[in-house]
DNA sequence: TAAAACTTAATTGTATACAATCTTGTGCGC
DNA sequence: GCGCACAAGATTGTATACAATTAAGTTTTA
């Protein structure tokens, strides 16, 4: 397997095995875009790559495809996502109902376990810009999220917000009109300071705020399609 | 294939194909509750009984276990899912958060077409229930709130809902307590006149409390589990 | 020369064979 | 009769072969 950094984080339906394993390397790669939305994923090309079978491909293929990073064309092959400007929308309209009241629950369930996890979370983040590995500073700014989602203790939302993160990766990768990093430095310092000191409304109005900033880094624009005459602008 | 009704209305990851009539067959019988939870799926047995080879059964119980219903056991076989008392209370603390203001973006969305939907499904619903078919009576009363999410046009949130759902009937079959129908017969008519009337804070308020009432339905005791001494019990 | 028809190659969908793992049954010793 | 070790059988995980479909290339037709 070309990948060693196998992230326990992501959602993996299968427990085990050489599937499991592919299936992480290529959500990481997704998440750190290093495979753009719109990219064949071939099904000899990564049994080739990886070493395994097919079969085993397959499964990874179908469960990427679960997680919503993946679209399986019937008899065309798989492609990573590519999330439309309306479904970028949509999907920050959920994590707007969803993580701030989740942030609000985790701040009431704080532990000096949950915050020092969060805290390693921002340093390895900071870690990876200083490093230039902007991919990597990426996945794990998604990541300090869902890490708030698991503190909740609600596993049902957690789950929808893994997914809503994953998805963001895509919107992101497509739609990010924005120079600097994803989020911004100080928002999730806040956040932290915020659930140390257990301040649900403060970590819930933080939340609010940090997702309308990211959600305002996206170009998401309906771009009217010209009315293109090709005969107009290539005859002579 | 034994079964014949296709439902259209569930979640198909597989677009055409064996497998997904497969995944359809046996969700179908998972929302009827004629496949219980805890019941084993056998890949072998279920290519016997749907003439199909076990790649189509492995396929079709992957994408089962993406939609939450079955569960996958490495090396151990294929289950029907059972969610846990908590995670029941999760369940309707999402539905809860999610389906009032659905139905409200729905009422606010509401056309002739879209009525005309919601008023065969409860149609549908009672003619299940005046034939003594309460498994698909339940199928259907769950497929109404479905409905809704869909006309409310938020796709993303629409599928958390039909999970969330799907989830339910599961619930259902483990802790529902109530003799009577799933669905109290008028909560689905008076969210349709609401819907009707576009009165969306009467949908959401309807919403809300049919949510509750489904809820308190559950017998979600945490059951304490007895320390049961069986040489005390079984000893002479 | 462009469009249509046909052929070939590539890729995905499915079936089947083999390997690995788990479960059940049997035999043996105490 | 019980517990343990081992064997056999059943089932799942994976590899490979074959079938079906799509994409690309070539030839024919107007």
């Amino acid at each position: 397997m070309p990948t060693t950094e196998s992230p326990s984080d992501f959602i993996q339906p299968m427990l085990k095995g050489p599937s499991a394993q592919l299936f992480a390397s290529l959500s990481l790669a997704i998440h750190e875009h290093k495979l753009l939305p719109g990219t064949k994923l071939g099904e000899d090309e990564l049994s080739d790559i990886y070493k395994v079978s097919r079969t085993v491909v397959r499964t990874a293929l179908q469960a990427l495809s679960h997680s919503e990073l993946v679209e399986l064309k019937r008899n065309r092959g798989a492609f990573v996502s590519q999330p439309t400007v309306r479904e970028a929308r949509e999907v920050f309209e959920a994590r707007a109902l969803l993580e701030p009241r989740t942030a609000r629950s985790a701040a009431e369930r704080m532990t000096e376990e949950a915050l020092e996890r969060l805290e390693k979370h921002i340093s390895a983040e900071h870690d990876a810009l200083a490093a230039g590995q902007s991919g990597r500073a990426l996945r794990l700014s998604g990541q300090f999220h869902i890490e708030i989602s698991r503190i909740a203790d609600q596993s049902t939302i957690a789950g929808f917000i893994e997914r809503l993160v994953a998805r963001s990766s895509l919107i992101i990768a497509l739609y990010w009109k924005r120079q600097s990093a994803l989020c911004e430095k100080h928002a999730h310092h806040a956040l932290v300071d915020a659930l140390r000191r257990g301040d649900g409304a403060d970590a819930e109005e933080l939340m609010k705020s940090h997702l309308l900033d990211i959600l305002s880094a996206l170009d998401l624009r309906e771009v009217a399609q010209p009315a293109i005459n090709l005969k107009d602008i290539l005859g002579k």
